[in-house]
DNA sequence: CGGTATCCGCAAAGATACTG
DNA sequence: CAGTATCTTTGCGGATACCG
């Protein structure tokens, strides 16, 4: 760990360790179960091997993640959180219903299917861990799983361990559309963009409890008060 | 904002605008109230006045601080938190939280008062808002005061500005000792470290809901952990 | 596939001098 | 006091080469 804060800080220390440029989202790409490395590359676009290499070790030796081997043929690692990793999930939940008031992104940045889960698990923390139907989501091909326990909600990638009790089937536009209430469950159902294996009740419930606040759009006037602050 | 991490994930969204170096900490130096800039470069030991005054340009940018005019003989200015840069103060709070469970700090890191004052508001935020006695502590010459409203703690720098309920005076060390129980209120009282005006038991109350919780020592275990992982 | 190592160009951070 | 300007150093981004 070069440059320090040497603070005797605890927001400081926090920030020795987590706080340089994509530590935190590697923990984000983490926080839906454990990935191996060309996973992590492909969900932080622009990061160098070696950089990532690096941070991977660093994130290790401060007990956030561990290297764990994975059985199959070749040798193959996967990385995942330790039990201190997971407690910094929360806190990302928090600066993503933080940035939620922050202007929409340009529409020309990088999407990936987790981070819409990722933000609807944050932003319905609380009321989420009511919701205690497991459900599978079929986003594309990829398969994901939530289920709230009534403490936290769960959410992984991969197909649900158990028989879900709702499984719903769209593409990733048609997953934000419905969770940002431009369309209804009834809606996407009936144009077939949407497909629900389960009680359609359960469903719209589900959207219900797991929306994503929609970005304020770039007003004129919000624009203005930016450009006014002194250069 | 150069070096955007581009990716529409509202994660990602909140550390472009926070997550540069130093930016996280000058919001933890103003959630204690308005500052100054050479306030400011105190609480922030290390970074340059180039540097400061660029993230401040940013912040301001992003409606997270605004710059005042102070009245008095002279041109001044504080900067001060908007709603949206006060409603980061809680986020901080929890990262607090979770570098509590990391290795203690070497010795000769920086300490403030106010770093501690502000380990003591997040590790008890919850229990804190019950506290609704207005507290004014002078540590060693510099005034702060706390209060609970029901729903948040208060903690500012500077005179309480009503007439406190309890006052405690002592030095930054008999503080830290008391709230991370190396001592207790009535020891400290008896031995004259601590100065209790008001009642001895809504004191004794006060750094019982307020307490910080120890970083664990630096055991020979953890250490070998570490060693352990990977170069 | 799953990384490590190295090199280059650039942008961010550190240090310090200087000015209204 | 409140910054701006300038210079040096370090970290990051990107590419590529290499290894088990």
């Amino acid at each position: 760990m070069t440059r320090t804060y040497s603070q005797k800080c605890l927001a400081a220390r926090a920030l020795d360790v987590l706080g340089e440029r994509w530590t935190l989202l590697i923990v984000r790409e983490l926080g839906l179960g454990p990935r191996r490395f060309s996973d992590l590359l492909d969900g932080l676009p622009g990061i160098g091997t070696n950089l990532l290499s690096a941070r991977l070790k660093h994130l290790e030796q401060h007990d956030i993640l561990t290297r764990v081997a994975l059985d199959g043929p070749g040798v193959s690692f996967a990385y995942q959180l330790t039990d201190r990793g997971e407690a910094i999930t929360p806190i990302l939940g928090n600066l993503v219903q933080w940035a939620a008031g922050l202007p929409a992104p340009p529409p020309d940045y990088e999407n990936r299917t987790r981070w819409a889960l990722f933000a609807m698990r944050a932003t319905a923390a609380d009321r989420g861990a009511a919701f205690d139907t497991v459900t599978e989501l079929i986003i594309g091909d990829d398969p994901f799983w939530m289920y709230g326990d009534g403490a936290h909600v769960l959410l992984r990638s991969g197909p649900a361990p158990v028989r879900p009790g709702l499984r719903l089937r769209c593409s990733q536009a048609t997953l934000h559309a419905v969770a940002t209430r431009r369309t209804t469950v009834a809606a996407a159902t009936a144009s077939g963009d949407l497909i629900v294996d389960g009680d359609i009740d359960t469903a719209t419930e589900f959207f219900a409890v797991f929306a994503i606040p929609d970005a304020p759009a770039a007003t004129e006037k919000s624009l203005k008060q930016r450009r006014r602050a002194r250069q």
